[in-house]
DNA sequence: ATCGATCATGCATCTATTGTGCACGGTTAT
DNA sequence: ATAACCGTGCACAATAGATGCATGATCGAT
């Protein structure tokens, strides 16, 4: 209902550049160059300036921004309020999320709605949580779901979002089969301390998840072999490489020669999975389903598994 | 800024009909019946129902028409606060107003803003204050001078608008040059009681003031002849036909065998003239601007009549 | 300093949206 | 019963808007 221009210059103002801009909303470069040309045109403004070789927004361009985001808010909030009203849900609704969650968490969400409800159109982007924000303000995704980080996460206050806690994963230890401790039912890190220790690249998204875990009881691991996805790290366990950790989202499938064991002791890692919407849209009844799927799915998989897992 | 569909669905929902809807905005009858399709469409919302001949709003449709007052007024006041941050105005500039309100105020006004800003594009429609109103939620003017009455002027908390008093416009008489009072300068309501009296037919706008004017001092006047336009009384009045009440912003030209007399006593009438914008566009520079224009115009008018009147 | 990469924008082209005009069906009032 | 009115569907036209490529400008690396 806002004006698709000025979603572009929100976007624009969250990723600086043209081409970005048009890679996030789905337009040509071309496309969006003109829009904001048009924008300026026909508000009356000057937004942007050129600033070597790409373009910046002016004082006035960022005032309009940060005060359009209210717009957008109450706009969300309407919207809402009138489906509420109307006992209806829109007709396209666009989901988000990043690996393990949207194959565990939005897939499964995705599947419900759609047979719910056959006419609603549901798309679902996999993304990493900051393009997950991206995608919310360029208005391609509804609700996102992503694991929180300090990095990622904005505050409770941020005026453009709305997030809600899904559920706290915690991380399971997988090790090889025939490992002395693999009949055990639970361990504790320290426990693993002088195992070889099979992680994600530095600097990944999980790493930070793995070193904060044993900063926690105060162990330094040994860290043997870096994986990129979830199926090669349980590929390397499985071949006795090491031990390393999994989030109990993370299926296991039927992986053979691993053991998944839940984790005692002060240290109990896990990771945060938050839902984020555009502020306003938190009270829409699509939303407000779709949280609730999401949570009973999540605390299902989290409250099964590992005994009923392989 | 925000979707030109929803602003016809708000003045669909002022006027009630399809075809109202279209002459107000300038649209032909089937796009506006296709923008409102489209936007239910696109919303997922039943907004309209089949009423007899013609279509009403359901209450979902209400819901949102009331719930976007706010909207819009957000809108305006942000676009208002960046074209004051960013010492800028609009291109376009339409103003609205009512006959004399119209001639004497708005006229010189476009030809200030004309002047003074050569690439503004501005617009003056004369229309009556009703139609005045839906032209500004139509968004086909942006500002409109009207003559305040009961029955067309809307409360201060009015949503949609705000207005600001320009002046309190006095009545004067206006009487033959070859009647015995022609040489006073002012008269008394209670003097003129058993003179003819011209004034505008019964129903009309004026009408009721002329009424209020003379109840007011306890006098009930004879109502000799009825005229439509302030030309016409005033020809009526220079041919010995009888007296008349005549806004002191509507100008006498050089009328032969008419004077104009100010009114003294207790019963001193006046028509309050108000300048009305959509809520939030008040702070805009270009209606600041063009409110001081109209009222250092209006004082002007008011105080230099009627010594340097003809 | 040169070359390549990146970025924004203008232009020609095409597509798709959107508005118009007219005709039709349904409803109300005379 | 007839006429007036209202809303809508359809064919057509106009306009807005997106694309793809080319261009110019800037920055970084060799």
């Amino acid at each position: 209902m806002i004006d698709p221009r000025l979603i572009t210059l929100r976007v624009f103002a969250r990723c600086g550049t043209v081409s970005a801009t048009a890679e996030l909303t789905g337009y040509s470069p071309s496309a969006v160059s003109a829009q904001l040309r048009e924008l300026q045109r026909v508000l009356g403004l000057q937004l942007l300036t050129k600033d070597g070789r790409g373009v910046r927004l002016t004082a006035t361009g960022r005032f309009l921004v940060a005060g359009s985001d209210t717009l957008i808010a109450d706009w969300e909030s309407l919207r809402a309020a009138a489906m509420e009203a109307g006992d209806q849900v829109q007709s396209r609704f666009g989901l988000g999320g990043f690996s393990t969650a949207a194959a565990q968490l939005l897939a499964p969400l995705a599947a419900t709605l759609r047979s719910t409800r056959p006419l609603l159109e549901v798309q679902v982007l996999e993304a990493n949580p900051a393009r997950c924000f991206d995608l919310l303000v360029a208005e391609r995704i509804d609700l996102a779901v992503i694991v929180a980080m300090q990095s990622n996460t904005y505050g409770e206050d941020d005026p453009r979002f709305e997030q809600t806690v899904l559920l706290d994963d915690p991380l399971d230890v997988i090790i090889p089969a025939d490992h002395p401790l693999a009949s055990r039912e639970t361990v504790t890190l320290e426990e693993l301390a002088s195992e070889p220790w099979i992680t994600e690249a530095a600097g990944s998204t999980y790493h930070s998840l793995f070193t904060a875990a044993f900063t926690a009881v105060g162990v330094t691991p040994r860290i043997a072999h870096e994986a990129v996805e979830w199926e090669t790290q349980i590929a390397f366990v499985g071949a006795g490489l090491g031990v390393g950790l999994l989030p109990r989202l993370a299926p296991l499938h039927s992986a053979e020669n691993v053991v998944r064991l839940r984790i005692t002791g002060k240290g109990k890692p896990a990771r945060r999975i938050v839902a984020a919407v555009r502020r306003g849209s938190i009270t829409s009844p699509l939303i407000q389903e779709s949280l609730g799927i999401l949570q009973m799915r999540a605390n299902k998989i989290v409250s099964a598994r590992p005994e009923d897992d392989l």
